[in-house]
DNA sequence: ATATGCACCTGTGTGC
DNA sequence: TGCACACAGGTGCATA
């Protein structure tokens, strides 16, 4: 489900409210994710307070203090909600966090393909495969150029997160829309042209719907339950038939590698 | 080494 | 109403 502007979101939220809190109960009330939860690791978080959160990619990253993170990755359908206490438990709930003073973060996840744990500073292994983050102000023509560097459709490209972080499907169909890049051309095809507007696209297409607080077609909901709102803006994403709001031709939709792509044939060559 | 396909799960929407 | 099937925001491993 989520994207960096969705994770993004519910990094700041997250943020606000918690940033200070101390962690008074950690249970695990449904530990079978697709990697199973560590009980005694997640367990030895309480008494730790949340110095901040910060965020990688798509990976959520709580400071707990000592070099510390907690890491919280929300795979296709994983939610962290802020609730009052004292809620019944929510389906697919499979871990609840009781913070001082009073709030209680719940992760659910009915897909189960998030996953959740402890580590070092100096041990983020996850994390060191990452590509540069699309946010930084350093990102730019160089950081894409790897795309080149492969045979692969630029779509696909772009959802490896080796190459750059943080970009799912759903982005990366608006990106190449809005770089007039078609998602089936191969990377080492591209033109140092294409790829400016790649660049440029990358950065426009995620600050705005970080703006928008992520795109809400289906399920998606932030911290504090509220809908993201970008989902209006799509401009090809799950629009298969519908008029290109540039040209008017309409939108295709293309199976690619298991996922779906969607293009304007017109303003996409 | 690199690229593809499928497995991992549950929920929802569609068409019969 | 019920059933079968396709499909969904992501990754990771086996296979070509």
């Amino acid at each position: 489900m989520p994207e960096l502007p969705e994770v993004e979101t519910i990094r700041r939220g997250l943020e606000r409210r918690l940033t200070g809190a101390r962690i008074e109960a950690i249970e695990i009330r449904d530990g079978r994710l697709r990697r199973p939860l560590d009980a005694p690791t997640l367990e030895s978080l309480r008494g730790r307070r949340i110095g901040g959160v910060g965020r990688r990619g798509k990976f959520l990253l709580f400071d707990v203090g000592e070099g510390l993170r907690w890491i919280v990755h929300l795979g296709m359908s994983g939610r962290l909600v802020l609730r009052p206490r004292d809620r019944p438990g929510l389906a697919h709930e499979h871990v609840r966090v009781t913070f001082d003073p009073a709030a209680v973060l719940v992760y659910v996840d009915p897909r189960r393909f998030g996953s959740m744990r402890v580590a070092p500073e100096a041990d983020l292994e996850e994390l060191r495969f990452l590509g540069p983050e699309p946010l930084d102000p350093k990102f730019d023509l160089e950081s894409v150029c790897r795309l080149r560097s492969s045979r692969r459709a630029v779509k696909t490209a772009l959802l490896d997160q080796r190459l750059i972080a943080g970009i799912g499907n759903i982005y990366a169909n608006e990106i190449l829309f809005r770089a007039g890049v078609r998602p089936t051309r191969r990377g080492v095809r591209l033109r140092r042209a294409e790829l400016e507007r790649i660049v440029a696209a990358t950065r426009a297409v995620l600050l705005e719907a970080i703006e928008r607080r992520g795109t809400s077609f289906s399920d998606y909901l932030d911290s504090d339950g509220l809908p993201g709102t970008f989902q209006t803006a799509l401009a090809v994403f799950d629009r298969e038939g519908e008029p290109c709001r540039r040209c008017g031709a309409a939108v295709r939709r293309k199976a690619h590698g298991g996922r779906s792509s969607f293009y304007c044939p017109a303003c996409q060559r």
